[in-house]
RNA sequence: GGCGGCAUAGCCAAGUGGCUAAGGCAGCGGUCUGCAAAACCGUUAUUCCCCGGUUCAAGUCCGGGUGCCGCCUCCA
């Protein structure tokens, strides 16, 4: 079986058939850097980031490229508002960027150009664009000439046609046509500018990326990803720079990930609906964020809720529950082995369960990047460990055990999960419950220990009345023979 | 107004025309436990929004309806 990727320009699954035999160009569109990132822009960054991960993991040499927009009329104002000058705006939200990447597990992209990077190439762009007769300038601005374009429309599925009968659009008397966007703005007083043949300018939004993405993969690339509200208009005007310019397809396979929603509807900047991804890891592991994700197909909608990132973290809880136990059993360096001889056939047993959860993770990864199904083969490979390694039937040989947990670690590695140490997960997970919920560790750990003496004197009633005050609060206790350790509901 | 997507259990969710409709969360019964927790076993959708059609066979394809959402303006 082969990979298969859902394209957008066709709408439909195709086969995968990267232009060089075992490489992969990949371009995404990142973020303009004037504000702090929330889970929308997570979502996009986890999806991409499995994705790399993925072809990486099927031998695929993976050349990665997410770019800055760091020029843009929503920075220029953000930054004569405080008084300061772009570049400083820009390169505040890049580094907050990067520190929230680097919390979320994302992996840094091969390349992470910036459009003020590359301008002298936007010129050329724009130049070339001109000679073509696909650009014309008007005092100063250059705009794209979408009329001149045949193929306008083509990733999004519409027509020019239809656009304008229904037409949501500026009036703009410059504009040949309403659907014409600018390539090269004459800078007014006050605004950042470069020198150009057409005067003092700046880039128009969709520029950068038909530049970058030509420079570091390129004119033609295999993949082209971001957020579905990229569509249109964003890559149907880079389809129309790039391959107006150079005659030859931009990218072979677009990719495009679906919303988060809060109650329903987009989450995003202007709908003020939006959690940022600091704020949210502050109240959950990055990993229960990235199951939340990844427990939906990448082009689904997702919800965000607390109840649904609640379900993630019980779900990560089985995880990280499970690596635990086969931590311990391998620290007790005990060899379970069963006296009959039949610990060879369980520990075969197990080394199939093993491989048969990598062939299925393989098969529903190859289908789209399914990672939900994958997901599932992953629950259900840990309710087989579970069952075989938990009781008093319980049976592995170190070297079994030793295999199953590389074999967790590699399918984890590939979806960014299971990379923690299983106390440290546990450890983060109840400290940020206790400060979420008000509780006072010092007080719950002195109600446990009176517990555990009115237990040694089997004042049971006592012991039980402590145990119920404590679960009212969300604090779940479980006795172990020599200790009571405790955890959060 | 134009274009497009989605509708599967109490909730989330996978499902590539054909054996018993994955998986997670929650619930219930049991095993274990002083009682619990965790884990395991069992159970929870005679049916996939509604109506028609194609087919030997449809959650899956086609047509119509209803509801929700997105893009057409900055947007991941």
């Amino acid at each position: 079986m082969s990979l298969r990727i859902f394209n957008t320009q066709t709408k439909k699954k195709e086969e995968f058939l990267p232009i060089q035999e075992g490489k992969v160009g990949i371009y995404v569109c990142g973020i303009t850097a004037y504000d702090v990132c929330h889970v929308g822009h997570a979502r996009s960054a986890v999806v991409f980031d499995v994705i790399t991960r993925y072809l990486r993991y099927r031998g695929y040499e993976v050349t990665y490229v997410k770019n800055f927009t760091d020029v843009d009329d929503k920075i220029i104002e953000k930054a004569s508002r405080e008084r300061k000058g772009i570049t400083e705006i820009s390169e505040r939200y890049i580094r907050e960027h990067n520190e929230d990447m680097e919390a979320l597990g994302v992996a840094v992209p091969t390349a992470t150009p910036r459009a003020t990077e590359h301008i002298d190439g936007m010129i050329r762009l724009v130049a070339t664009l001109i000679e073509k007769g696909l650009a014309y300038g008007v005092d100063g601005d250059i705009y794209y000439a979408v009329e001149k374009f045949p193929e306008y429309g083509k990733l999004s599925g519409r027509r020019l046609e239809d656009m304008l009968a229904g037409a949501r659009i500026d009036v703009n008397d410059k504009k040949r046509n309403p659907y014409d966007f600018t390539l090269w703005k004459a800078s007014k007083e006050g605004e950042p500018w470069w020198e150009s043949p057409w005067g003092r300018g700046r880039p128009g939004w969709h520029l950068e990326c038909s530049v970058m993405s030509q420079r570091y993969l390129g004119d033609t690339f295999d993949i082209h990803g971001g957020g579905e509200d990229l569509v249109f208009p964003h890559h149907e005007n880079e389809i129309a720079q790039s391959e107006g310019a150079s005659g030859k397809p931009l990218a072979r396979y677009w990719v495009h990930n679906g919303f988060v929603r809060v109650n329903s509807e987009k989450m995003s900047k202007s709908l003020g609906n939006f959690f940022t991804i600091r704020d949210i890891l502050e109240q959950y592991h990055p990993e229960v964020l990235r199951l939340f994700m990844m427990q939906s197909h990448y082009r689904s909608p997702v919800d965000f809720s607390d109840v649904a990132l609640n379900e993630a973290r019980q779900g990560m809880d089985r995880f990280y529950s499970t690596l635990k136990t086969i931590r311990d059993l391998r620290a007790a360096g005990v060899e379970r082995t069963d006296p009959s001889g039949e610990s060879s056939e369980k520990d075969r047993e197990l080394t199939g369960q093993l491989q048969n959860l990598r062939e299925r993770f393989i098969e529903a990864m190859d289908d789209d990047f399914n990672t939900a199904r994958a997901i599932g083969y992953l629950f259900d490979t840990i309710r087989f460990l579970n069952a075989s390694l938990t009781g008093k039937k319980a049976e592995a040989s170190a070297s079994a055990l030793d295999q199953t947990e590389k074999t967790l670690h590699e399918i984890g590695a590939v979806l960014g999960l299971l990379l923690a140490e299983p106390d440290d997960y546990m450890r983060l997970d109840r400290d940020r419950e206790v400060v979420k919920r008000g509780l006072a560790v010092a007080e719950i750990e002195a109600s446990i220990a009176d517990r555990w003496s009115a237990r040694e004197k089997k004042e049971w009633q006592k012991a039980d009345e402590i145990r119920k005050s404590l679960a009212a609060r969300g604090v779940i206790l479980k006795d172990t023979p020599t200790a009571t350790t405790w955890t959060i509901a």
